[in-house]
Order: C-alpha cells, then structure tokens, then sequence
DNA sequence: CTCTTGATCTTCT
DNA sequence: GAAGATCAAGAGC
C-alpha cells in the first residue's frame, strides 16, 4: 500500500487558530480575584486554568452581577448561589438545566455576588482524561461551551465553594496580552444587551463564533 | 448547514 | 407549573 503522504503529517499540527503553548502565568492570588468583575473577566482570557492537572488555556468567560437580572444572584441568596455572595477567588458551582455543571470563578468582594462564568477552554493538559470523560476525540469539541469543560474537567458539586488559590485548583495567570473579542452573552433572555461575554481573538476553540469577527 | 427536542435540577410564580 | 448562564442527537434543507 502506498503511503499517504500529506493527510498523516496534517494530523499532528497543532488545530487553527489554537495559542503557541504559551509558559505558564504565576499562579493568580486571591488578590486578581478582589476587583471588578469587568477587569478580572477580560483578563482571565489567555490565562490557564487546571483541575487536579487536567485543563487548558481560557478563551471565553462571560461576567455576571448582582445589579443585574439575568445573574443568580440578583434576587439575593439562596442555598445554591451563596457562593457568589462569599469572597472573591472561590469557585461557584451550579446545576445547569438538570444536567450539566458549570463554573464561575466568585470577584469583587463579600457581598458583591460578582462571578466569571467559564465558558471554553482550548484544551492544553491532559487531553487523554478529557477525551475518556467527554467520550469524544475532537480536540475542539472537548472544552467548547460552559458544560462541556466542567464535564471534560470532573468539574461537579464537590467543586463548589472550594479556593481557587489551593489544589485541585491550578489558575496560572497569561503571559503576554492576547487580542479580546467581546460580545453580548450566550443563552439569555434577561439583560441580553449587554456586552460582558469576552474571548481570545481568532481562537477556534469557543463555544460560538463572536460577531465582531473574532470567530 | 439550520431547526427541534429531550434530558430533568433549582428557583420562582 | 414554568423557565433557565446547556448539550447532543435527529430531521430537514
């Protein structure tokens, strides 16, 4: 049998539109989390993001508060959004429509109830654990959408109300300044207007392409 | 490619 | 009873 010559070496490059393997960020203190969920949550793009050493780089988060409806918490707490009433840099974990988990990493300060939501990673450490988990060998489908990474990452419950700053946690803030995307955010019917959903330009690995030409 | 639907937990009406 | 910070599978184009 002939060889194929192109289509195998294709195989190993690295997908379009991912991040050089970047080096890792100093590992982000509590103190990143303490300011406003504006600042964090752009900033949070390009930076990585490891459970138990299984993750990748962040490439779309979206920002949520209390000051408006279409947060959890906007409505004060209740047993399942008390996280995000506590101190910044902990980890707010909910059931999405019965079935998934999502996560949002708690800013601000106590009282604020200001969280990042999670939305895609572009898969960086342990791509063999999250392909086992998500069932899945797409490398671009494995973290693409809030549900997808908690799965790929064992993300449940027994996540929630856990430091962000201490194992199985590993936040390693960005290198360098990528390029943002913005845009309004992802499956909302309340406050749909406004622009709080950020993304790393051109990365392929988002759960939806941005408008504004950022894929 | 787009559209529709089922899965079923937490909160609110 | 209904809606929701979602996803995957199936139908149709």
């Amino acid at each position: 049998m002939p060889p194929r010559p192109s289509v195998s070496s294709h195989s190993k490059l690295a997908v379009p539109g991912s991040v050089a393997p970047a080096k890792l960020g100093r590992p982000l203190p509590q103190k990143f989390f303490a300011r406003s969920v504006h600042e964090v949550a752009p900033e949070l793009i390009g930076a990585t993001m490891l459970v138990n050493g299984v993750g990748g780089v962040i490439v779309e988060v979206e920002a949520y508060h209390q000051t408006e409806p279409a947060a959890h918490s906007y409505r004060g707490p209740t047993p399942r959004t008390m996280v995000m009433f506590g101190p910044p840099g902990f980890a707010y974990v909910y059931r999405s429509y019965g079935i998934h988990w999502c996560i949002n990493f708690v800013c601000e300060k106590e009282g604020s109830a200001a969280a990042v939501l999670i939305r895609a990673l572009q898969p960086t450490h342990g791509l063999a654990a999250m392909r086992r988990r998500r069932g899945l060998e797409d490398e671009r489908a494995l973290c693409s959408g809030p549900g997808k990474l908690a799965s790929a990452l064992a993300i449940t419950n027994a996540q929630n109300g856990l430091a962000l700053t201490a194992p199985p946690f590993a936040i390693h803030g960005r290198t360098s300044t990528p390029e943002i995307a913005t845009g309004v955010r992802i499956g909302i019917t309340k406050a749909a207007e406004l622009p709080w959903r950020y993304g790393l330009k051109g990365s392929r690995f988002v759960s939806k392409p941005f408008t504004n030409g950022a894929a």
